[in-house]
DNA sequence: TACAATTGTTGTATATTGCAACGTTTATAC
DNA sequence: GTATAAACGTTGCAATATACAACAATTGTA
């Protein structure tokens, strides 16, 4: 693998990430902060999830979840209910706000992808998937040899 | 586009994303900030920038970028000179410690992504790398569209 | 039943960032 | 030539995001 090349992909995906960085402050959040957003697609993702789980999930420090759900909780976005079998557990829902804001958040994004890819053709897009997913499957590997 | 793969997308540019995260936190910083590491790339790839013009390449405010720049100049890796043309314009450059720590930066970056792509062909790399400039490309327009 | 583990919350500290105000310096208008 | 405006960097202040440690409540286990 030639330096020329090499030095192509990193500006690539520092460009790449830049891109995604601005999308995310400028649609994820209508209203909420990006945190929120994450916090928010998670739970939509896992029903009846603890605040436990979500900080796994979401690489983040239970107590940082914690109060990142207070927000989501005081806005109405986000149900805490205490379960009477196990009453240590908070278990969390979105609420149909919440839901309704997922939709909108969901929609955002998929149509941003869908601007994103406009001009690839069928096979391009499948291609550019195929090759991201082994590249983020290498990432994953890389990372746990570590 | 079906909806099916949309969906695989979205999950794969949020693992890549994540994956990138991790990346820049473990290896980018040798004793180190994120921000410094950016800032410190940046005043690589633009000898006698300003701090100014430094802070609109990184999309930061200029406070930011001053208060990281102290930082920079306190551990010896950036210079910050005062011409006497223009006593108002701060110039940066590296110094040498400073340009080591980029390239030791810059050897676990290319390191990095040799590794990532470790498994593709010559044609995959070729293909993967001009569908991603086609990708970002979009992504700049569509930004700037708005 | 006593001790250990789990779960979530709260107190505290740190880092990153932006905005506004400011002083200094340079450019421009009249 | 002076007065005003613009540019530049710094500092004060506030907001946000985060982690760690300590804690209370609860549940599981020896």
């Amino acid at each position: 693998m030639n330096k020329k090349f090499i030095q192509q992909f990193r500006e690539i995906i520092r460009i790449f990430d830049r891109e995604i960085f601005f999308q995310n402050n400028a649609s994820c959040c209508n209203g909420i902060s990006l945190a929120q957003c994450h916090t928010l697609l998670e739970i939509e993702k896992n029903t009846e999830i603890s605040v436990s789980e979500l900080a796994d999930k979401l690489s983040l420090d239970k107590s940082t979840v914690s109060r990142t759900i207070d927000g989501l909780v005081n806005i109405s976005l986000v149900d805490r209910v205490i379960p009477k079998e196990n009453r240590r557990k908070a278990i969390l829902n979105l609420t149909d706000k919440g839901k309704q804001v997922c939709n909108s958040i969901n929609y955002t994004h998929d149509t941003y992808i869908k601007n994103m890819l406009n001009d690839f053709t069928a096979s391009e897009q499948e291609e550019f998937l195929r090759l991201f997913k082994k590249l983020t499957g290498n990432m994953i590997n890389l990372r746990q040899e570590n």
